[in-house]
DNA sequence: TAATTTCTTTATATCAATTCACTAAGCTTC
DNA sequence: GAAGCTTAGTGAATTGATATAAAGAAATTA
C-alpha cells in the first residue's frame, strides 16, 4: 500500500497502479487505454483517461521500454557538428520527431571514444530507430547495423554492397549538375576541393563533377582536400591560386569549405568573385545566402531527407522488417552572386 | 578477440543472470561489480568483468533507470537551434557527457508545443539532469524547475527571485567592458541591437552597456530589436542608418545579429567597417573569426560554462540536493578588424 | 433456452536490473 | 573462547508497465 499523494512532498511519481484504483478498474485496463487500437470498452477507456488527466499520470516510458523494447527515443549518432548543416537536420529531426511524441538521443563518441561503440549503447536504450549522420561506417559497425533488431537509417551516407537503408541527396546528380552549369556558362578551368578522404558524400559529388567536365571535353580537375572545414577551404583555395593556370571556377564539396574559399579568394588572394573566379557549393546553409558571400550552392532539401528516413524507420514499426531501401531526394542549383550565370 | 555472437537468432541481449552463471556467482553480484565502490571483494569483480566482457554484457539502462530513477541521461531543453552559438554548447555537452557515460536527450518544443510540457516528459525518462537554454521559462515553468526531483540548470539564462541554477557568462561586465572599450577609443555615438525582447542574456548585455555609456557621459544609446537573428540585425542596420545621427558603432547583443548588422552597413548601407562604423558583437561563433566578418566580440567560454554546468549537475549526485547557485563565468573581449581600436 | 462465439476485463508472469534483510565467514578484543 | 564488528555474498522483493492466459460478460446462433 502506498500513502497517498499528500501535496507535494516530494513529487512522487503517480503510477499506473494510482490511476487504476482512482478509476475503479485493473492496471491492465489502464495499460490498455493507453495502447492504441487495444480492445477495450469506449466507456472504460474514457473513464481511465478522466482520472489519468486528473492525476496528472503519464506512462512511464523507461518501464514501458523494459518490456516492450521500445522506449519512444530515436538514436542520432553525429560526429560533425561543426559543420552548419548538421544542427539543421538535427533540429529537424527533433522537431518532426517531437510532434510525433518520439524524442531524440543524441549520440557523440567522446575523445577518443570510437563509433562502434555507441551503437549497441543506443540499442541497450530500447531506441526504435537509429540514425547515423557520423563518418563513413567501418565494416565491423556495418556488420552491427545489419544485425540490429531496429530500423538504421544512414543519413546523407551511403556504404556499397551494405544491406542498410540510407537516405541521402543525389550526390552524384548534384555534381553533374554544376559541372553542366558552369560549361554552360563558360568556365574553362574548374577546380574541385573535396572534403575528408573516404567521405561518400565528397566522392559521389567530385564524380558526378568530373563526368560531366569530361563530357563537355574538360580534363579532370585540380583537386586539393578541404577536410570539409572553413579553414580547409581557405587553405584549399590559397594552394589552387598558386597553380600554373589559375582555376576560373571552384567547386568545393560543401557550403562551409566553399565559404573558406570565397574568403581566401577575396581576402588573402585579392580576387573578386565572380568576376575573377566562380565559386559553388554544396548544401545551402543559412550562411550561403548571407549578402556578403550569396553563395551559389545546391540545395540538400533537409526537410525531405528527414522526412524519408522518418518514412523508412516507421515502416518497419509494426515488427516485420523491411528490406533495406536507398532513397535519393533531388536537390536544385540555387544560383547566387557567387556566380554571374 | 570480440565478443563471441552466440549465433543466437536475434542478437538476444545478454542479461545479468547469463552473466553470473557463466561466473558462477549471484546476480546481485554482478550488479555490485557494475557498481562504482560497493562493497564486493576484488576477485569477485574480476571474474565477473571476466565473464561480462565476454559475453558482452553490459547493464541494461532502461532496467537500472526503473529502479535508481537514473538513466544515465541529462535532458537539454532547446529552441533556438538557428543561432550557431547554441550547436556549439551542444556539441560540447555531448562530447563532455559521453565521456562520462552519459547521454544527451535533446527536447525540442514541436510545432505549436508548449515549452512546460517538456520538463514532465524529461522526467519521466529519468533523466539525472536538465539543462535549459530555450528562452526565458515561463512562471508555471519556474516552479516545476524548482520541485523538479533532479537538479535543473539554467544555462545563458536567469530568472531572478526564482531558486534555479543558473550557469552564465557575466553578460552585464560584458556590456559595461564593450561601453568602456568603444568610449576609450574616442567613439561618440554608439548604438545597440536587442535580442528577443524579455531574454535575460540581452537585458543584461543593454545594462551594462548603458551604464558604461553613462560614466563616460554618453546618453542612452539609440536601440532597435533584432530578435537575435542574421535578418534582424539587417534590419537594425538599416534603420539605424536611417536615423538623423548615423551612429559610429554598433553593439548587437549576439554574434549572429552582429554579423547582420556588418553586412547591412556594407552591403545595403555602402558603408565600410570599421572605417566608417563599428561592430562589435557578443558570444565569439566561429563565423565571427571569418576574414570576411573578423568581428570584434565578448568571447563566452563554452568550456568552462559547460564545466561549470556540469558540476551543478554532479553535486546533488548523492542524493542530497544541493542550494540552487548562479554561476557567472567571466568571458573577455576579442579584438578584431570590425574595430580599429 | 442452451450453446457458442465474441468482446472485455482481471490476475499473474515477465522485462532486467537494484536494493534490502540476512547469513556466513574472517578478524579483533577482552 | 565468546561476543562484537566488518566484509562479502545470497535470495527475495521491488520498480512500473506490458504480454498472456484465463475468466467473466455480452451478443449471436441453434
Amino acid at each position: 500500500m502506498k500513502p497517498p499523494k499528500n501535496g507535494k512532498s516530494k513529487m512522487e511519481r503517480t503510477t499506473a497502479a494510482d490511476v487504476a484504483r482512482a478509476a475503479g478498474v485493473s492496471i491492465s485496463a489502464v495499460s490498455r487505454a493507453f495502447t492504441p487500437n487495444a480492445s477495450i470498452a469506449k466507456q472504460t477507456k474514457s473513464r481511465v483517461m478522466q482520472a489519468a488527466t486528473a492525476l496528472g499520470y503519464q506512462p512511464n516510458p523507461l518501464a514501458r521500454g523494459l518490456i516492450t523494447r521500445r522506449s519512444g527515443m530515436i538514436a542520432l549518432l553525429m560526429s560533425e557538428v561543426t559543420n552548419p548543416f548538421y544542427p539543421a537536420v538535427l533540429e529537424t529531426f527533433a522537431r518532426a520527431l517531437s510532434s510525433r511524441g518520439k524524442r531524440v538521443m543524441l549520440f557523440t563518441p567522446g575523445e577518443d571514444e570510437p563509433l562502434e561503440g555507441l551503437l549497441p549503447q543506443a540499442l541497450g536504450y530500447g531506441v526504435e530507430g537509429v540514425v547515423i549522420t557520423s563518418a563513413r561506417p567501418t565494416a565491423e559497425m556495418t556488420a552491427a547495423c545489419e544485425s540490429a533488431p531496429v530500423p538504421v537509417v544512414l543519413f546523407n551516407r551511403t556504404v556499397e554492397g551494405a544491406a542498410i537503408s540510407a537516405v541521402g541527396c543525389d550526390n552524384e546528380a548534384g555534381g553533374r549538375k554544376i559541372a553542366d552549369f558552369l560549361v554552360e556558362s563558360g568556365r574553362k578551368r574548374p577546380a574541385f576541393v573535396a572534403g575528408l578522404a573516404g567521405a561518400s558524400t565528397s566522392l559521389y559529388r567530385e564524380r558526378g563533377f568530373t563526368a560531366g567536365l569530361a563530357a563537355a571535353g574538360l580534363p579532370a580537375p585540380p583537386r586539393r582536400v578541404g577536410d570539409f572545414t572553413f579553414e580547409g577551404g581557405l587553405r584549399a583555395a590559397e594552394e589552387l591560386l598558386d597553380l600554373k593556370e589559375r582555376p576560373d571556377a571552384i567547386f568545393a564539396a560543401n557550403d562551409i569549405m566553399a565559404l573558406g574559399v570565397l574568403d581566401g579568394l577575396r581576402r588573402v588572394g585579392g580576387l573578386r568573385v565572380p568576376e575573377d573566379v566562380w565559386v559553388v557549393g554544396f548544401d545551402d546553409i543559412a550562411a550561403a545566402a548571407w549578402p556578403s558571400f550569396g553563395l551559389t550552392t545546391f540545395r540538400q532539401p533537409i526537410n525531405r531527407m528527414v522526412a524519408e528516413t522518418l518514412r523508412i524507420l516507421d515502416s518497419s514499426d509494426d515488427g516485420a522488417p523491411v528490406p533495406p531501401s536507398t532513397v535519393l531526394v533531388p536537390g536544385r542549383l540555387i544560383e547566387r552572386n557567387s556566380t554571374a550565370g
